[in-house]
DNA sequence: AGAAGAATAAAACAAACGTTCAATTCATTC
DNA sequence: GAATGAATTGAACGTTTGTTTTATTCTTCT
């Protein structure tokens, strides 16, 4: 009853956050017990203490941590001086990758907020905000320059933003299609909703 | 301590249920106790075992009752021998009006799926998959006698769900917006995500 | 006015919850 | 090989949970 032989507290730690991910992409925050979690780690409840000081402070963590990476790789992927077409598929192709990659933790980040205390909801938030900023200024650039069709910045961006975050609702990796080719489909969904039609899709209106 | 002067079974059971609605929306529902929601009822816990057996089958009531409903306003509004673009265009504006109406139980319906038992989880996504198919059929006539374009119909089927959807995540019907305003963005929007530019907002491509 | 049934309160149940604490063993360093 | 600190256990804490039981009051019907 004591330390037991082999344990290592990054491996823990590790193996906590991960188990932590998909019982709550599973069952949810409230109804995942620190009990449950501590036998999907094989570990006793106490524990996990060591690593975090409350349940809340867990989920946090993860919360956090899933959006710094997104917008990390969102700023390492973006193109530079490119015109709003590129860089609008440059964001969908990013974002689809990344949360497919990422399911059971883009669940959480879309559902537990709510568990979160005001302050830290807070902190969420803004980084969400962020984000969603880089989309917007995509549409705007684009929308003054001519290049898309829109009737409202930030409609449009919320629009587009629940259109591909929703592709980890219903794909499944080993299904009959692949991230590519639901990428690639998702993309020009994408380009004519903004009305920049890509060129294998133009598509001309018949009584123009 | 017994019955409590001027109180009605039906007035309480809908109480109940418009309560249980607010309540799980808000914090969800594994976050609502039983005390919780017969406290907002104004009434003791013991109560609520008179009208809803268990607290999951409350949960089933409210989700059942909304997509049924949702199924029933369909039925009602889907216009007969029209065109697809006509039809999408019915589809996209029931679904959104539907929606925005019952914020609080579109929620609990996206959200709760997972507390339901795997019967009552199998008669939810028998339903929701009655509803979607709705559109499905839809895009699918639009695709063969090409008024739409689209690289995959399941596909397309789900990405407008989802933006259609997600209206009521960021939607207040208090703020700059209206819902006349928000459904034709909508509408617009998933014209032209198909391909099939409505007639005051085609954009005839630079180089065709 | 009295009987019957509908609607509720109050109290209790065992089980499960998040969390804390002290004790104990493993790994590491000197 | 003894000492030190990291890692973990096992038991316990007080709350809260969903639910049940029993008793009581209101309403309605005759």
């Amino acid at each position: 009853m004591a330390r037991t032989a082999g344990s290592d507290g990054e491996r823990t730690e590790a193996a906590i956050r991960e188990a932590a991910v998909s019982l709550m992409a599973r069952h949810g925050y409230e109804a995942m017990s620190m009990r449950q979690l501590a036998a999907e780690v094989g570990v006793q409840a106490a524990a996990l203490y060591r690593y975090f000081p409350t349940k809340q402070d867990l989920l946090f963590t993860l919360l956090n941590e899933h959006m710094e990476t997104l917008i990390a790789a969102w700023d390492a992927a973006r193109p530079r001086n490119a015109d709003p077409a590129v860089c609008l598929a440059a964001f969908v192709d990013n974002h689809i990758r990344f949360h497919v990659a990422r399911r059971h933790s883009t669940h959480v980040s879309n559902m537990e907020l709510r568990s979160l205390s005001h302050e830290r909801l807070s902190h969420m938030l803004r980084l969400r905000a962020r984000y969603e900023k880089e989309l917007r200024q995509i549409l705007r650039e684009g929308a003054e320059d001519g290049s898309f069709v829109m009737e409202d910045v930030g409609l449009t961006a919320m629009a587009i933003i629940q259109m591909i975050t929703g592709v980890i609702v219903w794909f499944r990796p080993d299904e009959r299609l692949s991230v590519d080719e639901v990428t690639k489909s998702y993309l020009a969904m994408t380009l004519r909703l903004v009305g920049a039609a890509a060129r294998e899709t133009v598509n001309v209106p018949e009584h123009a």
